[in-house]
DNA sequence: GTCAGCGTCGCAATCGCTTGCGCAATCGAT
DNA sequence: ATCGATTGCGCAAGCGATTGCGACGCTGAC
């Protein structure tokens, strides 16, 4: 605007492709392709655009290039909470994979909600991702379908998914950590057990939940639903609830927790009644948490690694990207009991 | 290429803007200003482009925008280990704020060197963020410099930052945490206090050990050395760290470990020398876990708010951007000494 | 001496959006 | 009726890269 500004104005620029094609004395689509080793150039040629870039310490505008290209090498991560153990490993390893194949991850928290994870779809579509990994909060597949509808944009979600949406998915073994985790309560002789399922929006709390009841049947203990308590998942989600099954008529003896957090605030919960686990109440849980072991009492818990499904689900969408539409994938990463004092096992 | 190819090649490309201004009958530039809300224009034409907009379900490119305007709208969030609960907290709480001034983040791990670091930045900087937040791992200050060069990108560091370097820094408060946990060890009676101290690649890391030494000054203790062991941030890091602590002829009687996790190693390695704390040894740390006080024994520690440090951190970047260059600020985030069993107090 | 063929490189068009500048129409005032 | 000031909108030039196509010079064969 003013006559300050204007002198002021010079500031220093960073190189341009265009600067890099003057200097070593060619065209810019000379310059483009000797960068990128593409087409038939001269070695010298080739020599002096790469001098020339050297020289002026050309960096190529990312933008530019995605916006001629059509492609943004970024993969949009969308998940229910970043700050959760869980999805801070996953996005961890999904991290590393990415990184090895060139992809870096834009990310969104959806904050638990629906509307937040349109909201964060809609962004990252916007911003032309090349692939979308997503632990979903209870987006109907319809709705799924309507927020990415015309993009081809692949998708690949884990943890929680929709069902057949996207290219691919990598889930837990829910139903079989479940069962290992009822069969060992049963073993040490509870028949009244509870379950604090976490919320059903998510896929993985509707199928621990369902796990839940199977196992339960399997094993001849009738699944009144009086011993099922549905929360957020978060230790604070899990306290009240907690409470809830303590003070009924016939509290439970045991409790399995579909998470760690949960667990965390079953626990809690007890601290606050002072009961002493696993005598007055056993605890198992899904997700072993780092920290299992330096609890009061050691958790018993399905432990697997988080960060492998982060980097399966990773591994999965660039393989989606680069081959373009294979056939749908869906891949289950195993669990495995860790058997600590909790459950009533001897330290 | 092939004839099939062109045949299939009509494939549904989303709305552009060009596409909205045919169907509502005006120019490219009059639907720009009305999606935009910039220029004077007609109510008529106004609703004529927005309707065009809503019924194309058009979604301005992003990318295109970027290219043409020069802002991304996007900010560098960058960390050694977002899989660490701290890192991961302040991820989150950055994320809240910049998502209410429209900023999305895009995430990369240094993996704890410098080297991942520099990538980090330069990859950041290609994709011409708006803005960096960065908790760095021992770069200095040139280094930091050489790799920004050339780019006004403004840079604020949190947790642990590189000295005067960018428009800002949010910071703990590690002097007084640290002199609040040894004061508290010595009320307790203890002389012989040890800290394990992190890496000393990180100013956190640096000042917590800093401020270890003055403490001890001030309270008359003699800070020989031999009671300080660094390490990685990581509970591996910090088992074998404890051991050699333990095996000293004249053994500390307390320790103060400059992170969470760090503590978690100390008890791992009390654990398995069947060592009963806080009887046979102390324990506090800067950090307060939010389980703290459900491990055995309950953790004394000094605590702050995580997620306050990324939304101070993004604020004070946020603004950086909008006003330009204004003076360079530092905040520091208190902390609190919560007391639970681990140091001696009573339960 | 011509000309086909090959190896190198430049022209110019895009990618989708923003914006300075200027033209045309409308309006109020004289 | 004429003229300057608005008001409303379109033209076209970018932003910084990639890429199809054609031009140009040179070599070797006839």
């Amino acid at each position: 605007m003013s006559v300050r500004d204007a002198s002021s104005s010079r500031r220093k620029r960073s190189a341009t492709l265009a600067d890099v094609a003057e200097v070593a004395g060619v065209s810019a689509s000379t310059a483009s392709r000797a960068l990128n080793g593409r087409g038939e150039l001269a070695e010298a040629t080739r020599a002096a655009v790469l001098e020339a870039a050297a020289q002026l310490d050309f960096r190529p505008s990312a933008v530019a290039r995605s916006l001629r290209t059509r492609t943004t090498f970024t993969v949009g991560f969308v998940v229910p909470d970043v700050a959760s153990p869980f999805y801070a490993a996953a996005l961890k390893g999904a991290q590393g994979a990415l990184e090895e194949s060139g992809y870096r991850v834009m990310l969104m928290d959806s904050e638990q909600q629906a509307a937040g994870e349109v909201a964060a779809l809609r962004t990252l579509l916007d911003h032309q991702v090349d692939g979308l990994l997503v632990a979903t909060t209870g987006l109907s597949a319809r709705r799924f379908a309507e927020v990415t509808r015309g993009s081809e944009t692949p998708c690949v979600f884990f943890d929680s998914v929709i069902a057949r949406s996207g290219v691919g998915s990598v889930a837990l073994d829910n139903d079989p950590g479940i069962r290992l985790l009822v069969g060992h309560l049963v073993e040490h002789g509870h028949d009244r057990i509870a379950i604090l399922a976490g919320s059903l929006a998510e896929t993985s709390g509707i199928e621990r939940l369902r796990a839940f009841r199977k196992a339960m049947r399997r094993h001849g203990v009738p699944a009144t639903g009086q011993y099922e308590r549905r929360c957020r998942w978060s230790v604070e989600g899990a306290i009240p609830a907690t409470h809830e099954l303590l003070d009924l008529p016939s509290p439970p003896t045991a409790v399995v927790a579909s998470s760690a957090e949960l667990a965390l605030g079953c626990l809690a919960a007890c601290r606050e009644r002072r009961l002493s686990l696993p005598d007055d109440l056993a605890l198992v849980c899904f997700d072993d948490p780092y920290f299992g072991d330096l609890l009061e009492p050691p958790l018993t818990a399905v432990g697997y690694e988080p960060r492998e499904v982060g980097r399966a689900a990773a591994t999965l969408l660039v393989e989606a990207i680069k081959d373009g539409d294979g056939p749908y994938r869906a891949v289950t990463v195993p669990v495995e009991l860790v058997r600590r004092r909790s459950c009533g096992c001897p330290g």
